[in-house]
DNA sequence: GAGCAAGTTTGCAGAGACTGCAGATATAGC
DNA sequence: GCTATATCTGCAGTCTCTGCAAACTTGCTC
């Protein structure tokens, strides 16, 4: 099922051809509905026509994908997963926060030009239509999940130390205010030097509220 | 359109037959809506079977929801104004953060001991569904807008200032925490007691934390 | 390479939310 | 009672999403 390469790295595996062509065939999905929903609006582009731009039938989008959703949201399980991971695999004594911090640095910086834009595409996307700011919103629930177990460790909190959670919380609205910051009105990336002080701002704001004694 | 009423308070008015007529209408859809719902689930309830219920056609659901989940949700958006009034006619000088507290108060200790199970089985229905849980905390999002504006006002916190959103954040977190603490294994209110004994600690959290200085 | 098992794609039929429209019905005010 | 206006209803239609079974591909074995 998976055959190793000859060449280059050993450790490196590739998929067969059925999983390639699965893959393909995926991330057309994404392309040409992200380019249908950024052309003619969300709601305006159907399945039908998605589709028809990815040459595959209405039936099979719906193997790739739950939702006509999840297609825009369709990067968010695989991060969700990768914070899990870094989070989980933290070494001891490494706070949450600094981790988190880390994990946000990263994600600022996007791999290439063209993610980029894909990024933005969809941010542009998102902020246009009332339905989806909503769902972004409620999409971040896992990972404000993640954060708070994180935090509630390093605070060896109970169950019923509401504290975890709202830093989470906060830790939540603030990325994405500071990642959706006006892409209609000012289509730009806040620069990711920028970004990085505001997250650090908000780092010490927050490390500040739980080195307040008096609440446990 | 409006009546004055010969007796008894004389600033009281009374709608007309018409507009009597449609409240009572929508509380019916509302009524039959939620008991079907806590009977036989959420989407295992269709417009249609409400509209019989109702005794009312399907296309007049429509006429008074703008959708299923609004008729799930059918008071948030009074309570959104409500707590919008409260904040904005708050004398000068009272902190945003007492106001809301005071707000939320009120909104533990509910009228009826109706009103009360209404609402407790309206959270069993929402907790016991993926979609309504994420929905429920996108729905809160107005009230997190209004407490971010008026905490800001506070603060004297231009629009960059990050803190507010996330202080209102966490407040939304930590009331909705609280509201919907394990409302199936143990289907209880949190007594009011309790419940502002928690609410307090959380208010003294934020207070503290928005009291540490070298932020701005 | 033929052939079989397992995985993938597709078409079809159908449920269910929701919308626009136009005709029927009810209320308000005279 | 009569008319203007608000409300209700049925109808036809769109769209997302699902189950199912038949076609088709791929991977593997002989």
């Amino acid at each position: 099922m998976l055959q190793r390469m000859e060449a280059g790295n050993a450790t490196h595996v590739r998929p067969g051809l059925r999983e390639r062509k699965k893959q393909k065939t995926r991330q057309t999905i994404i392309d040409v509905a992200l380019a249908l929903f950024a052309e003619r609006g969300y709601e305006q582009t159907t399945i039908a026509e998605i589709a028809d731009a990815a040459e595959v039938s209405p039936r099979t989008i719906f193997a790739y994908f739950p939702s006509k959703e999840d297609i825009l949201f369709y990067d968010m399980p695989e991060i969700v997963e990768r914070l899990g991971e870094v989070l989980r695999d933290r070494p001891e004594g490494a706070a949450a926060l600094d981790v988190l911090r880390d994990f946000i640095a990263g994600s600022l910086s996007p791999d290439s030009n063209d993610s980029r834009n894909v990024a933005l595409r969809r941010r542009i996307v998102i902020v246009g239509n009332e339905t989806l700011r909503r769902n972004q919103r409620a999409r971040l629930a896992p990972f404000e999940q993640l954060m708070a177990e994180a935090i509630a460790e390093d605070l060896h909190a109970g169950p019923d130390d509401l504290r975890p959670r709202m830093v989470a919380a906060a830790l939540a609205t603030a990325f994405s205010a500071i990642q959706d910051h006006d892409p209609v009105t000012s289509p730009k990336w806040v620069s990711p030097e920028q970004a990085m002080a505001l997250i650090d701002d908000v780092m010490g704001f927050l490390r500040g509220a739980l080195e307040v004694p008096g609440q446990d």
